[in-house]
DNA sequence: TCTCCTCCCTAACGCTGTTAGGGTCAAGGC
DNA sequence: GCCTTGACCCTAACAGCGTTAGGGAGGAGA
């Protein structure tokens, strides 16, 4: 390599007409990308860089270090969690719509999960303000939240992470069951656990995005 | 270093009366005990061999990679999964002792989850059949054990995930609450989920250990 | 005694994240 | 017009990682 730039452009491009400029969110793209087709592991500062047509240490210049990518490659995942359309009345049907929907995000990027479980975002905080609004009493609200969000993020891990074949003799053909983690399952196990609070005035209230 | 055994002892131990051979389950302890310690991190393969006294590549004698090592600090950790006084008659009581019990043992060990998700084992599955011998439909008993150990382990994931501070903007002083996982809180989650089944003839029936 | 086998060693490979220091080119002040 | 500044990227190198090759020391059995 005779210094990456020079090599197909010598200046006909102004700071880069041969290959889009890099940026903190087109390198937090590139990462999402990369982890989602290739894996976690195959994510590394040289490989990044050389997606983005650049040497691993260039950048540095746009991040500090390489959690910064993985934060931001979340962050991208992120913006997914966004609702357009009329919202449920019942709020119980808008905690599951919500939460169905955190589930299919994470298992439409199944290899982001140990980096999506690393925080609990300001979002989600929005939506226990909406329990707090309808009368739910603050620690009640807490314990739904947690309740909810643990058996979300634990059915994406298991779902992921439990390859077929890993479960040594499998009672009478139970095997194939116990490696396919249906949705509705999820379903009947996020109904479960709201029918097990109430907050004391369930009132239609609009909440926006979460 | 000159050359490590010759050190402390050139002849005067029969292979080793300086330091304590080196076996697969002695190397299993250490690797969990550095892991609970340190973090996952810290367990490189030198740096394990160092506390055993050895070298790194000494260490592939008794393991072919560092995932057997990882493979062996889990199945070491999962001993402790064991049931000696007389279980509950209930069956609900049963299974909520033993998830307790599992959900205890993962907080135990938080750097251990990453690793302790990675694969289904053998043992709960017998306490799968248990629910089928109690005249659960399989396809029930499946959906009831996914759902259960999903909650424990998204439960555990979060609670030792969830850094104070991480949660932006936490309204009116839920901050702390959040970042508090409460083991009261797993219980009747776990209880949520478990008044949702029923199986055919709930009769006591003595399951080993799990 | 000789041989085999167990157990450990040194040395090295290619990979990782990260830092130091320098070069090149567009933009802005005079 | 020039000259300085700063953004952006480079090469080179560091220590550490998992892993492999090849060899040496010493107990066990023929």
């Amino acid at each position: 390599m005779i210094g990456g730039r020079g090599i197909n452009g010598t200046e006909e491009h102004a700071r880069g007409s041969d290959r889009p400029p890099v940026t903190r969110d087109l390198l937090f793209r590139r990462a999402l990308q990369i982890i989602d087709t290739e894996g976690l592991a195959a994510l590394t500062m040289r490989r990044l860089a050389a997606d983005l047509g650049v040497e691993a240490a260039s950048l540095y210049h746009h991040v500090p270090n390489k959690q910064a990518v993985l934060d931001g490659a979340v962050s991208v995942m992120r913006e997914a969690m966004v609702f357009d359309g009329p919202l449920p009345t019942d709020w119980r049907d808008i905690m599951e719509m919500v939460f169905l929907r955190y589930l299919d995000l994470l298992t439409a990027h199944p290899h982001m999960l140990p980096l999506a479980t690393r925080r609990v975002e300001t979002d989600p905080v929005d939506g226990l303000g909406y329990l707090v609004a309808l009368g739910m009493p603050p620690d009640e609200a807490v314990a739904l939240w947690q309740s909810i969000l643990a058996f979300v993020v634990g059915f994406a891990t298991l779902a992921t992470d439990t390859i077929p074949g890993s479960v040594d003799q499998p009672p009478e053909g139970l095997g194939t069951k116990l490696t396919h983690w249906d949705r509705a399952t999820a379903r009947r196990g996020l109904r479960a656990i709201l029918v097990n609070y109430e907050p004391a005035n369930p009132a239609p209230h609009s909440s926006g995005s979460s």
